[in-house]
RNA sequence: UGCCCGAUAGUAUAAUGGUAGUACGACAGAUUUUGGUUCUGUUUGUCUUGGUUCGAAUCCAGGUCGGGCAACCA
């Protein structure tokens, strides 16, 4: 394969079962179960998958884990597929677990026939009673010694609903003082009368994960089943019903998941946060869905990168979000059309400017491109608004914007001194009062008079107004799922902050949902699909810019 | 006090018995009409104790620490 690029331990293994002939065609899977919206976690498994069937030119296919009724449902579905595409992979074959529950149910019967499977009346607490611990081992069930026949009419009749949910199971009987617990005769099939999203009201016996999912992986000759460290302990029993039935031996290996710093990513910890209205959904900008970053606007482009960088490994690991966010940024950099909007405006008088005059600056759309990509033109008067925080009553040290007897490059414009400021009843700066110098104007400058600061601006009787949303980190630890307690109390109280009367250019107002802007010196911003509209629009912060000053000032 | 898995800079990830490298971060500097970008440099690491070997991050043994396993969840 490659030279230079060394392999991941999963790509090892593929290529020597390759070479070996052990695998002849490489053929993985993306198993979700409809229950949940996808997450980074979720990235990580997807680029994996599609990533080696695309490397080893075998293929991937789409596999909704679909055997437990009560909680699935086809809103999932769909926005697994949305995300999968959206992240910019296509699924060879779309299949679900409940296409082969037919198949299952003969598998089952197999079992049955070979003495291996038995039905039992015992009680979800007493089959957890009698299954022991994992330092004692368990003790059979009366039931688990009935003949061939009984248990194939027992299991007929579960199947054809004669009882009630909970009252019988099928097990597998293999051995009830393994160390391993998922050996002591793990239930195959469970009685739930239930509607099912694609079977409906067909079954009212659905099989259980571990005698669905190793089948499943066989029937699609799957040549290697990758999942998260967890569903190591059950590789045994995978093995063992592909073994007893004869089928296909598909292969599983696990991974490490993917767990990042000052979020969770369980579904059940999300489900909680979106059932307790702590956020405002799956897609709210905050979250680690595929759905939230994307509303957000990080890129695919910018997942895909950090998931080949993290690796692939079986070492637990908590990967710092920064990182995540430098691939955003690296990606978003190169694309995004550089806009200015002031956030937080204070006035800027330029005293020696005519009133009433005004004229037009270009500047341009992104340095990184060719030909910074082009120019647009912006209005320049005697008023501006700029950014609270560029100016200072009394400057900090290294402090290089405006402050009283400063110069300061207004972006594209002109080099302005500040003279004098107002303030109001409270102390707050309401007005900063300048000169400009005329010589210096952008692209024609003759002034010769060089400043290290330059701050963005907009014309305060020609702008707009949006509303803008900037996120923060949702928890304030670095870990809230190991730390004491419940995680949701190290949630970030701060995690939003709306500002509803942004300043921002002409330019913007025709900015389309999916489109990425650099609101200059502010970050990367898009439009919100959620609550924009023509009327009013809302940009979120996808993430800011880098900032070396912030630094400075800590210290 | 059982079974299984793991341990390389702050965080990740390479080195597959032969010079411990890379990315992010941090720090310092250069460039810059974004305190952005770009560029240069610096810093920090093989969990521990033994063993095998000319040579060990790598192989072996003991220990330590971390994670997982007792849902009719996946």
């Amino acid at each position: 394969m490659s030279e230079e690029k060394s392999l991941n331990f999963l790509e090892e293994i593929i290529e020597a079962d390759l070479a070996s002939g052990k695998t002849k065609t490489v053929h993985t899977r993306f198993p979700p179960e409809p229950n949940g919206y996808l997450h980074l976690g979720h990235a990580k498994s997807i680029c994996l998958n599609f990533g080696l069937g695309d490397t080893y030119k075998g293929k991937t296919n789409l596999r909704f884990d679909d055997t437990n009724p009560v909680t699935e449902d086809t809103e999932y579905v769909d926005s697994i597929k949305e995300d999968i595409k959206w992240l910019g992979f296509d699924w060879e074959e779309e299949h679900y677990a409940s296409d082969y529950f037919d198949q299952l149910y003969a598998f089952a019967m197999k079992l049955i026939e070979k003495g291996l499977a038995y039905v039992d009346d015992l009680s979800a607490e007493e089959i957890a009673a009698t299954k022991g611990t994992p330092t004692e081992p368990g003790k059979e069930s009366p039931y688990r010694n009935r003949n061939i026949e009984e248990n194939t009419r027992l299991f007929q009749e579960m199947r054809d609903g004669k009882y009630k949910d909970g009252e019988k199971v099928l097990r597998a009987k293999i051995d009830l003082t393994s160390h391993n617990m998922h050996m002591r005769d793990p239930i195959m099939y469970r009685i739930k009368h239930t509607s099912h999203h694609r079977t409906g009201s067909k079954w009212c016996i659905y099989p259980m994960y571990d005698f669905a999912h190793g089948q499943s992986d066989s029937i699609e000759h799957i040549s290697h089943s990758i999942c998260t460290l967890e569903f190591e302990v059950h590789r045994p029993l995978y093995n063992w019903y592909i073994e007893q039935l004869g089928i296909h031996p598909s292969r599983q290996f696990e991974f490490a998941r993917l767990n990042l710093t000052y979020t969770v990513m369980s579904k059940r910890k999300l489900l909680q946060l979106v059932q307790e209205k702590i956020v405002d959904g799956w897609d709210d900008p905050r979250m680690p869905t595929l759905s939230g970053i994307r509303r957000r606007g990080f890129t695919p482009a910018a997942v895909r990168n950090f998931c080949e960088r993290i690796g692939v490994q079986r070492r637990e690991n908590v990967i710092d979000v920064g990182l995540l966010e430098f691939f955003v940024r690296e990606d978003l950099n190169k694309s995004a059309l550089r806009r200015m909007v002031v956030l937080d405006p204070i006035k800027l008088v330029i005293t020696n400017y005519p009133e009433g005059k005004s004229e037009m600056l270009k500047s341009e759309n992104n340095p990184e491109l060719e030909d910074n990509g082009g120019y647009r033109d912006l209005p320049f008067s005697r008023e501006l608004w700029i950014e609270a925080e560029d100016f200072m009553e009394v400057p900090a040290k290294k402090w290089f914007r405006l402050a009283p007897g400063m110069k300061v490059r207004l972006k594209s414009a002109y080099i302005v001194e500040c003279k004098d400021f107002k303030k109001d009843a409270n102390g707050k700066v309401t007005e900063v009062h300048c000169e400009y110098i005329p010589e210096s104007k952008s692209g024609q400058d003759t002034s010769g008079i060089n400043v290290k600061g330059t701050i963005h601006w907009i014309d305060a009787h020609q702008s707009s107004e949006a509303e803008v949303r900037l996120y923060d980190r949702l928890f304030n630890t670095e870990d809230p799922s190991s730390e004491e307690g419940d995680f949701k109390s190290y949630i970030n109280p701060n995690s939003l902050e709306i500002i509803p009367h942004a300043k921002i250019e002409a330019s913007l107002l025709d900015a389309k949902i999916g489109e990425h802007f650099q609101f200059i010196r502010k970050g990367y911003f898009t439009l919100d699909s959620k609550y924009s509209t023509s009327g009013k629009l809302v940009f979120n912060r996808t993430v800011t810019l880098k900032d070396t000053w912030s630094k400075e000032v800590k210290k």
